[in-house]
DNA sequence: ATTATCTATAGATCTATAGATAATGC
DNA sequence: ATTATCTATAGATCTATAGATAATGC
């Protein structure tokens, strides 16, 4: 079936219900609205970032979507590949906007800002602290090569702003990693801190910290 | 027997080979003048912040230190002990400096550019990259309470310190967590980047950066 | 006929315990 | 006698595949 079919068939004005097609489950569906890969996306971004990849077996991810541990293998190849979609999914957005924001002639110092805003935001915004799993020692391995391009991608976007809003600096290159690393402590706060500022308040706090750590004060 | 006759009777010039009481091991030593139990917490460091935790067979670790499996039981009541004292070993240097810079009466700016110099250096200083060890899922779960303790106390020290010399910022604390985690974002660097600067470099330059991120001006 | 599930299971782990054994120490 | 290892193994997983089945779609 063709996609444009299946859309059609699908443009109900509500589209409540996932398709009931094929036998039905033994469980009650995770997120109603979603397909089944989502669901054990879902699932499993929720499992990896509480007990880490290895500690989570497919038989309990399963568990969670409300369908047996066998049928997980009806919509991805196996274990990895769930892991490779989130870490590539959590990036990807910031690295897009990296690319818009470069490409517009913006001063370097308030394009840093904005992509320190958002990338904040992305991190603070996902449903689970899907940010964890950059750091999980299985990424190391070759299943997530394309998602650690991504992501040293990102960082590059980082050094050069830095790189071009703080030319006073004694160590550009690694200021911007620094700046990326501030970004990310986003990630460990929402893990460790029980209540942390509105997302639009750290969201400034750290574009202004940013600012401040290549030099700049908050308001230039 | 007593600690003291223990001590007396390693007391020879060079300490060179570990004590060859028990049975033989079927491997060679991992490192020859450590006593076993440091092999194996040696070798478990190097895996779990290569591999993960969970990742990383207690089989694996035995064969790394050249013992079999079992004979890891013989020290270690079980895998997460492992972990924990690799875990606390880690912090405790920084956890005690800081309550040392802090009853010295010194300027607070001083004081936490000592602590950064001071935390990053245990950072890179260490023979394999424990730090990972901090950001394993696994590692919420009840067996590393006391870790996670000895953690917060050091992240208080750093907001107690950011408050002391950076009474003008908008969200103190949340500053203070920001030095935190921009002080640990050296162990992400450690990972991904394949040259770093040298470690004194590196703890100038990340003390530096602390400093203009609570508003201080690097000389101050 | 197609889809998305199910049941059953092979084969490969993995942790921890029990008890034997090969050294040294006294 | 004490120590630090060894061998053997129980029991509990865990991932992925094979093939059956219960829906809808045409």
């Amino acid at each position: 079936m063709s996609a444009t079919l299946r859309e059609n068939r699908r443009a109900t004005m509500q589209n409540v219900s996932a398709p009931s097609v094929g036998r039905p489950r033994s469980g009650a569906r995770r997120l109603p609205t979603a397909s089944a890969r989502d669901e054990i996306l879902d699932a499993a971004a929720e499992l990896f970032a509480q007990r880490g990849y290895a500690a989570t077996s497919t038989r309990l991810i399963a568990e969670r979507v409300g369908i047996r541990q066998a049928s997980l293998y009806y919509h991805f190849d196996n274990k990895e590949t769930v892991l490779a979609e989130l870490l590539e999914a959590t990036v990807r957005p910031s690295l897009d906007y990296a690319g818009e924001i470069t490409g517009q002639g913006l001063e370097p110092a308030a394009a840093l800002h904005a992509l320190v805003r958002y990338d904040v935001g992305v991190l603070l915004g996902a449903r689970w602290n899907v940010g964890i799993l950059y750091a999980l020692p299985e990424v190391a391995s070759e299943p997530f090569t394309r998602f650690r391009q991504e992501r040293e991608r990102l960082r590059y976007a980082y050094r050069t702003l830095v790189s071009a809003c703080g030319g006073h600096l004694d160590n550009p290159e690694i200021t911007g990693d620094l700046v990326f690393g501030l970004v990310e402590s986003v990630i460990g706060m929402r893990r460790d801190l029980d209540d942390l500022p509105a997302t639009e308040v750290l969201q400034g706090i750290v574009a202004a910290a940013a600012l401040r750590l290549v030099g700049r004060a908050p308001g230039v």
